[in-house]
Formats: structure tokens, sequence, C-alpha cells
DNA sequence: GAAATAAGAAACTAATAGTACCTTATTCAC
DNA sequence: GTGAATAAGGTACTATTAGTTTCTTATTTC
């Protein structure tokens, strides 16, 4: 595969399994940025965090190192990048079944979905390498605690719909219960590296929160 | 410190700040390994995982790189195997106060203390280069879930306990309750980076594990 | 005391990060 | 349209670290 690389990068056109056709024009300003993100986000799901280059991007986008080391200072600032393009947002709209579990499992899904889309080695190898949380909480779909993130928001909007219908009494509620399922995701995908089970998202709902919050 | 350190390296007698004092013999076995690993230990806090070289600890053990490797293949190794040797246990025996609440905090602050000297930065480097669970669940301390740890052990037991006092039902609670403390312990010590403190530890126990055992 | 073992020492390859520099295509201002 | 400014292409470079190899020599073992 490193050979193959190579040949891409001295070749001038000819297309390759993994790269753009080719081409003729220099792209530059957003159309190059939107290659290079593509290249890192393919790249991303080929060879994992770990292993990403920004070598490995740049061939992959038909571009060089020196280019993408202008627009991003290093792999996660690239990760980050990408993730915030390509990385696949939750529902927009709050679940409003009439009933709170029926709407807490439709949430949970909803959050952890884009959690598995990225991975666990993507989330801590970000997690290792920027310990000034400040840049991964930039991505909204695994950002962290702290800041009222959407999903709170729409956890805070499931139970308060919940509430109107007599089925909790928000008053002893919390922060920390508020975020307790998303925790438990987040946690859940963190270190078991394995896709979230329904039965995990019924088990965070029914044995923890909904006795929790139903007094 | 770089300067130093090469220093340190081509000097063969003088005590450095970070070094043994002189020796005249070579060391072998046991002595060695136990020179090595201290030095990691103190590497460990000294310049924290990311910056960790297997390098650093070979000049800082007064040895080398190679006699280094012939033990441990990698970081990730010398690591654990620093941390089983050198990380502090929790308290070997489990509270017995007479009160689940009391013997709850007494037993989270044990396994917090372990968990926060290792400290959010190695445990992110160790999961990130280490996906195969494997290693780093032999570190008692950090242990993963899924196996049956001390921690866990001990949460059975204050339950038993509890439950002989009439305090807690137990027929209803599901392996992921026994494990929902130390759990949220964890993702606490992975995603604040900061000390847990024992507001927290409260929370834990006064807003989520008692509401949801003591029926 | 000889043979086996493992440490000490240093040199070496390979991968990658990140930088620097120069050439050239493209854009933009006039 | 022309010329200046901008940014991409391309390449070579330094620095760091991982991990290996090889050889010498101290120490243990039998």
């Amino acid at each position: 595969m490193d050979e193959q690389k190579i040949k891409e990068q001295s070749r001038v056109g000819g297309a390759g399994s993994k790269v753009d056709p080719p081409r003729e024009t220099r792209r530059r300003g957003e159309i190059l940025e939107t290659a290079i993100l593509q290249a890192a986000w393919d790249e991303l799901s080929d060879v994992g965090y770990t292993h990403l280059t920004i070598e490995g991007v740049a061939v992959r986008a038909r571009t060089n190192k020196a280019v993408v080391y202008r627009r991003w200072g290093n792999k996660a600032k690239l990760v980050v990048a990408t993730l915030q393009r390509y990385l696949p947002k939750p529902p927009r709209d709050v679940p409003d079944t009439g009933n709170l579990r029926n709407d807490m499992l439709i949430l949970l899904r909803g959050i952890a979905q884009p959690l598995q889309t990225v991975g666990a080695e993507t989330i801590q190898g970000l997690m290792a390498e920027y310990l000034s949380k400040d840049l991964i909480a930039s991505i909204p779909q695994i950002m962290h605690p702290g800041t009222e993130s959407k999903s709170t928001i729409a956890m805070k909007t499931i139970l308060k719909q919940a509430e109107l219908r007599g089925e909790v009494h928000l008053e002893n509620l919390n922060p920390r219960i508020i975020s307790l399922p998303i925790d438990l995701l987040r946690y859940e995908i963190l270190i078991t590296h394995e896709p979230i089970s329904d039965r995990t998202i019924h088990e965070i709902v029914d044995d923890i929160f909904l006795p929790i919050v139903q007094v």
C-alpha cells in the first residue's frame, strides 16, 4: 500500500483506487479544502485515527503535506475539522411521542449513532492528543459535559414534556441526572469498543434513568 | 532538559538530579528490572505518558534502550508493568460501618484515589495505544467492566450487608447498576481531567445510586 | 575455569512531524 | 489586459522517536 501511494504521488495522471480522477487545473480555496477534508474522512475510515498521517491524507487528496499544514497545524485539528464537516448530525427535532420512555429511547439512539460512527479509537486518540478539551468540545456530537449541548437541551425538553403529563417531577433533578444517560452512552463507547446495542440503551433507560426520575 | 539527559548518558559517574548514584557493578535480573520500572514511574510523573520515551526511561535508569526493549516491547507494556508495580492499591478491606451510604462513600473514595494517581492522560494514552483491552485490563485499579474486579466484589459485599439490615432489596439489581458508581467515577476521571471532588462522590451516591437501589 | 547469559554501548533503519524554500498557476486590482 | 499578490505544487530538509542489530564485556552458572 505504501508503494501504491508513492506511485500515485509521482504519477501525474491516472486514477488510482483511492484518489480523484486526473486533474489539469490547480485547485485552491474552498474546493481544495473540501478535497482534503474528504480525503481525511476516507483515510479515517480506511486506516483509523492512529494510522492516519498528514502525508497520507495529502497524497490521497492529490496534494502535499505543506498545503495541509497551512490550514491545520496538526492531525488532531485536521480530524476535528473533518468530523465537523462529515460526521452525521443527530436528528434535529426532539422526539415527542407522549411517552417519556419512548422519547428517551429515540433520543438516545439518535445520540449514539454519530458517536459510533466516529468510534472509540478516534475519540480516544483525540482526547489523548488534545487534553485541552476545547478542541474536542467543538464537535457537538461528541461534546463534553459542562457546556449546554444540543443533546442536553433535548433531554431537558423531553423531561419538561413528561412533567406536563405528570410523568415526573423535575424540581429535584440536578444536572448530573440530566446528563447521566448521555454520559453512560459515551462511557460505553469509550470502554467497550463495540457498537452500542439497543439492549444497552434499554438498560440505561429502564434500569437506571427512569427509576431515578420517576420518583 | 534534553541536554542534561545526554550529559547524564555520556557521563560515567556523577549523580544527576533524576538518576541513581554512580554504580560500579553491572545490574541484571530483578534488580535492573526494578530500577527500570522505578525510572518509568518517575518519568511518568515528571513528563507524563505522552512525552515519556523508552530512551528517556533508559537514561534515567542508567541503562539503554535495548535493555528496556528486551523486557517490554513497547511503551504501553512498560507503563502497564510500571503501574502494576507502583500504583497504590485501593484499601484491601471492604467498609462495614453499618450504613450503606457511609460504606459507599468510603469505598468510592478508595477506588477514586488510584485512578487519580494514574491520571486521565495516562489512561487515555494507554487506551488509545492499546485497543486490545486485555493489557489495560491487567491493571486492577483501572480495570474495565466485564470481568469481576475487586471493586465489583466489594460493591456486592456492601450491598449484601445492606440487604441484611433491610436497607435494600437486591433481587432486582442487575450488573449495570452494580457497576454504575464505579463507571461514573471512571468517566469523570476521563472526561474532566480534574481531581474527583468529594462533592462528585456524594452526588453519585446520593443523587444517583441510592435512589435506584433503595427501591 | 569454561561456557552461557545478559548488560553496556553505539550505530543503524524507518516512520512521521513539521518546516523551509522555490517555482508556477491563478486570482485580483487597476 | 497587465502586473502584483496570493496560494498551490513540489521537494528537500531537520528533528524525534521507535525499534533493531551487532559487538564487546561483565557476571553467573555449572
